[in-house]
RNA sequence: GGCGUUAUAGCUCAGUUGGUUAGAGCGAACGACUCAUAAUCGUUAGGUCGGUGGUUCAAGUCCACCUAACGCCA
């Protein structure tokens, strides 16, 4: 039995996430964890919220809460929204928990103590009447360039132009239109990722097995223009983990709190911490899968997240863990997606554009919107949701292909043979046909299911299924049974022990539909068939079943229409 | 401006280290079947593999340049 350490990027508070965030890390993670377990592997599944940051203090402040009220109900909505999506995991943590502010300053103190922190002096915009500074995008001014009056202190969206805060002509506070700015000094720290920048260079390219996506951006990071850049680590904020050398002060960063992308990677580890304490468990209990000097040596971790993550958790997040010369478990396989596209654009949480995860759940059930976004994720490049696409590939494949082998086996047996799997005849040469297909297609889904193939497993999981109409198509058992029942009723045997075999690999990308068909076939364990030609014999004669409802209804043109409709604008807060 | 990814049948995509007539699903046409959610199964049609040039006995598959889309960085 292997042990798999599975994490998935951490979402952002800031709201519901959409399809194309789901896509892109939780669901291909969930897919894998499902997968893993069914296998008999031991599996440690862990995601969390991203809580830290100027967007979640803005959205609090824009909702009328403080921020951790906020952070604790967004939380919520999420947790129940992955539970909705059937996102198995282990623990669904928070980057604002006590463990990962103990663990993050634990190792910013590691770093310094490595020497791998330095000190800068910059200057930056405070607000006076907002009692903060401001980040570069929360200035607005008229922009020196084109003259656009809303221009942002980082760039101004109208002509592109790169800008300083300090070029803006009439600056404000984006945050409340304040005109009393002052440029003050303040310190912050540095990463120093560029003095890891050749043991990390030396380790991507370890790593051969890796998707190109993830190799090529890391290598652009490593070796673009100057190199591997220091990061800044600290924000004068309220809202996040305060700057501290493990258990120390940190003399002059009072007041400060670490930078959001450098606590929350470090959230995979804590998240650990709150799994074992939810769990009733001791601190060896979560060590055993992330420190190699405490029992984490055959773990093997797998990371998935959207192309945008790569750098944090190809460079910085490694810089952090090699930095502290602690022996922590590094990530064996990063799995990376490209961009899901909505109808010709892009999805968007800012613009509202596309769908979002409750509204998805509004409309149609988790195993529909699994199956098709398992089934076109985005691995090789940007791909695109279009509701045509999405009505054909429910219709044909899961209604037309899974869900009507299910009803033409159960309601067939049921009208010739009752609710129980019939007696008599044997498998003959169509049956070892159709199990030595099986077999090898079974074979070959394991081994993308593996590799974290995700669309090419979706492919062939169909394509299992086909091998059921195939079959009955092939024998016609309402033909045979006319002449020869006992014949007949070792095809309907067979067509029955499919299903149930269906149900059993389907699971990772459809979890209820796959329940639904175990439980109408009245089994009630799912061990993964690793000798199909057995597990095709398992169902026997006098078993009894249930003929099921319609496993998944069709999704009309009137249904598609409407919802494109619905879904053409922006989506109202 | 620099870098990266992508460009294959009407649509969505596969095409290993270059090697016989470029594949799948959907859609289309035709046929078979009638157990089933008017479902299923089969057959056929459909592509000068973005463009130009090059390397090679041989290129969708390697090289150069060009074009387009998207992304990242500055």
């Amino acid at each position: 039995m292997a042990r798999h350490l599975i994490t998935s990027a951490i979402p952002y508070i800031n709201g519901v996430k959409h399809l194309g965030n789901l896509v892109g890390s939780q669901l291909p993670a969930d897919l894998f964890a499902r997968y893993q377990r069914a296998r008999g592997h031991e599996v440690l599944f862990l995601c969390a919220t991203d809580e830290h940051g100027t967007p979640a203090e803005l959205a609090a402040a824009k909702a009328g809460k403080p921020v951790a009220e906020y952070c604790a109900e967004m939380h919520a909505v999420q947790a129940r929204l992955a539970e909705g999506f059937r996102l198995s995991f282990d623990h669904f943590g928070r980057s604002s928990s006590p463990q990962n502010h103990a663990l993050t300053q634990h190792f910013a103190g590691r770093l310094a103590e490595a020497g791998l922190i330095q000190e800068v002096v910059e200057q930056q915009v405070y607000s006076i009447r907002d009692g903060r500074f401001l980040p570069d995008r929360y200035i607005e001014g008229t922009c020196p360039n084109c003259g656009y009056d809303k221009a942002r202190g980082d760039q101004c969206e109208n002509c592109t132009k790169q800008l300083d805060p300090t070029d803006l002509i009439d600056p404000r506070s984006a945050i409340s239109g304040a005109t009393e700015l002052e440029v003050r000094d303040t310190k912050h720290l540095y990463l120093r990722q560029s003095a890891l920048k050749d043991q990390l260079d030396a380790w991507i390219d370890s790593k051969a097995d890796w998707p190109v996506l993830t190799t090529s951006i890391a290598k652009k990071w490593l070796h673009d223009g100057e190199g591997l850049r220091d990061r800044g680590i600290t924000r004068d904020l309220d809202w996040g983990i305060p700057v501290r050398k493990g258990d120390a002060d940190w003399p002059g960063m009072e007041g400060k709190v670490f930078y959001v992308w450098f606590d929350a990677p470090i959230e995979y580890i804590a998240c650990a911490g709150e799994w074992a304490e939810a769990q009733g468990l001791d601190a060896a209990a979560w060590e055993r899968w992330w420190r190699t000097d405490k029992g984490a040596d055959d773990v093997r971790y797998t990371q998935f997240m959207g192309k945008d993550n790569v750098p944090f958790h190809t460079l910085s997040f490694p810089t952090t863990l090699i930095g502290s010369g602690e022996p922590w478990k590094m990530v064996d396989h990063l799995k990376s997606f490209n961009y899901l596209n909505y109808d010709g654009g892009q999805f968007s949480t800012s613009q509202g554009r596309g769908i979002f995860m409750d509204q998805a759940l509004e409309l149609l059930p988790a195993d529909y919107w699994r199956w098709w976004l398992l089934s076109h994720a985005p691995e090789k490049s940007d791909s695109e949701f279009t509701w045509e696409n999405f009505q054909s590939a429910v219709n044909k494949d899961l209604a037309d292909v899974l869900g009507n082998f299910i009803s033409r086996i159960t309601k067939f047996c049921r009208s010739k043979f009752g609710e129980a799997v019939p007696a008599g005849g044997q498998y003959g040469a169509a049956e070892a046909a159709t199990i030595a297909e099986v077999e090898e297609r079974v074979a070959r889904y394991a081994e993308l299911m593996d590799t974290m193939e995700v669309r090419k497993s979706a492919q062939e999981l169909r394509a299992i299924w086909v091998c059921g109409n195939e079959y009955l198509q092939a024998v016609a058992p309402w033909s045979t049974f006319k002449t020869e029942p006992q014949q007949a009723a070792a095809q309907t045997r067979l067509g029955l022990n499919l299903a149930h075999l269906f149900a059993v690999l389907s699971a990772p990308f459809l979890p209820d539909a796959s329940r639904t068909i175990l439980q109408s076939l009245k089994i009630d364990t799912a061990a993964w068939p690793d000798d199909p030609s057995e597990f095709l014999s398992r169902l026997e004669a006098g078993h009894a079943f249930d003929v099921p409802d319609v496993l998944f209804a069709k999704v009309s043109d009137d249904d598609c229409a409407a919802w494109k409709a619905q879904f053409s604008g922006r989506r109202a807060d």
